[in-house]
DNA sequence: ATCGGTACCTGCACGC
DNA sequence: TGCGTGCAGGTACCGA
């Protein structure tokens, strides 16, 4: 492959240096790991993409106002698109430690490694899901999305819950995730895969933004309200504090 | 250890 | 039509 960088700000280290790094390497596999996106280089190295809120990496030749990656492969043109600038592209040798250091998949991580790991916060459970140092993988939309499921507010303390509950938290996180992945995700304005196809799991969304819409299950309206800054919605009937 | 706030960006919907 | 405001799939960093 051969990589061109056009935007400082979303290219974590040198162009120069990443380029030369990936030249004329071949990708070996491409893997996910949380939420960044890992092509496992040959006969060494990684290239790292993160998406953030608004990036896209699109199988298309076609150089955009915010294209701001364009990998030359042996079979085509891979680009990396963000017109936010909040992902992250990454060429390294070995995998950085902000990377490594972050906690078991949130669809890798076995119900009793959960457990302990929520018994032993006692941050707000929204928080909680968040913080890919705990759990790695969980965005906004899957917090909400699992907390409802699990009838779990989305201020309680982790420290504080039941076994039961956060064994419950589990198995919604799982589902939730499993569901999406299967739906291509979730394409709030404008997200695509690299082929250009929109996820439909926004038309399974049962509470993110559905503020002032009636509960799929109990019809009561449903609360938005901030919680470390992020947007959180959930209903006050079906997840009591 | 954790929290609240801020910062980083662009684009869109909305009210006036 | 334009302008101001608030909001958006995320993370990093600061001081408390």
């Amino acid at each position: 492959m051969n990589a061109e960088f056009r935007k400082a700000r979303v290219l974590v280290g040198d162009a120069e240096a990443s380029a030369e790094l990936v030249r004329g390497r071949v990708i070996e596999a491409v893997e996910r790991y949380g939420k960044f996106i890992v092509f496992r280089l040959a006969p060494s190295g990684y290239l790292l993409v993160h998406l953030g809120m608004t990036g896209k990496l699109l199988l298309d030749p076609t150089v955009r106002k915010h294209t701001h990656a364009i990998f030359t492969l042996s079979d085509g043109i891979l680009q990396y698109e963000d017109s936010r600038q909040f992902g992250r592209v990454e060429c390294r040798e070995v995998l950085p430690e902000r990377v490594t250091k972050l906690g078991p998949d949130a669809l890798a991580v076995s119900s009793e490694d959960f457990v302990a790991l929520v018994r032993g916060r006692k941050t707000r459970l929204k928080a909680l899901l968040l913080n890919q140092e705990i759990v790695r993988g969980m965005g906004n939309i899957y917090a909400d999305e699992a907390l409802f499921r699990a009838g779990i507010h989305p201020l309680a303390m982790g420290a504080r819950l039941t076994r039961a509950r956060v064994r419950k938290l589990w198995e919604a996180m799982r589902e939730v995730l499993t569901e999406a992945i299967a739906s291509k995700g979730s394409s709030i304005s404008d997200y695509v895969d690299a082929e250009g196809e929109r996820g439909s799991f926004q038309e399974s969304h049962r509470v993110y933004q559905r503020d002032g819409k009636p509960c799929v299950v109990c019809g009561a309206e449903i609360q938005r309200i901030l919680v470390a800054q992020r947007g959180t919605h959930f209903c006050g009937v079906c997840q009591r504090r």
